[in-house]
DNA sequence: TCTATATTTCTAGAAATATAGAAATAATGA
DNA sequence: TCATTATTTCTATATTTCTAGAAATATAGA
């Protein structure tokens, strides 16, 4: 039997973060470009708001696939390249 | 920038389908053990409606992650390795 | 302090998804 | 043919998710 633990429910989060087009995107941009901050994204994505922005890259990071790094005013998102390479190294080709 | 072709329109499809906690135990299951039908892998779950179970293999085939074999009343299903590997080979560890 | 910029939170509407019951379809065997 | 079993399709409902506007928060610099 499959066991629901801790991993697979995180395997969910990271594949349903994957599941959408605009999310799937940002983490191919970044592993793409790195250290891009929120404003940064946003303008290579065509017309999102802010607010819609904010919350997709909060799935991405809750599910421990983008890592951040606040700097001043800004955000730094990075690709968690070990848990793209446990569950996705699609991304990382 | 990100292109929005054919290989990041499936792998959308196939993390989508794998996002959902039900679908990926179904996915689990069939890389543990092959060839099992409808009926099999509901009697492995807890308590779903068959409509529902269909649903979801479903779109486990529709994204090219199953592959599916009739015979009579039965169909058997089995994990595409091939796709599994591509997108997400944290299925086959 | 005031202003500007970056990001998040709150809120709500629209769209998508999950679920299951009932009916339909398909194949087998008596 | 009839009954049985496997699976799908149709339909409806409940829930989740996507989206963005408005307001709030945080930081930096003048």
């Amino acid at each position: 039997m499959v066991e629901d633990n801790a991993e697979v429910r995180q395997a969910v989060k990271v594949y349903k973060a994957l599941g959408e087009p605009t999310r799937l995107k940002i983490a191919l941009l970044l592993t793409e470009e790195r250290n891009l901050c929120c404003s940064d994204i946003g303008s290579k994505l065509e017309s999102i708001a802010g607010s819609t922005l904010s919350h997709h890259l909060k799935q991405l990071t809750d599910c421990g696939l983008l890592d951040l790094r606040k700097e001043g005013t800004y955000i730094y998102y990075n690709v968690n390249r070990e848990i793209a390479q446990k569950y996705a190294p699609y991304l990382l080709e």
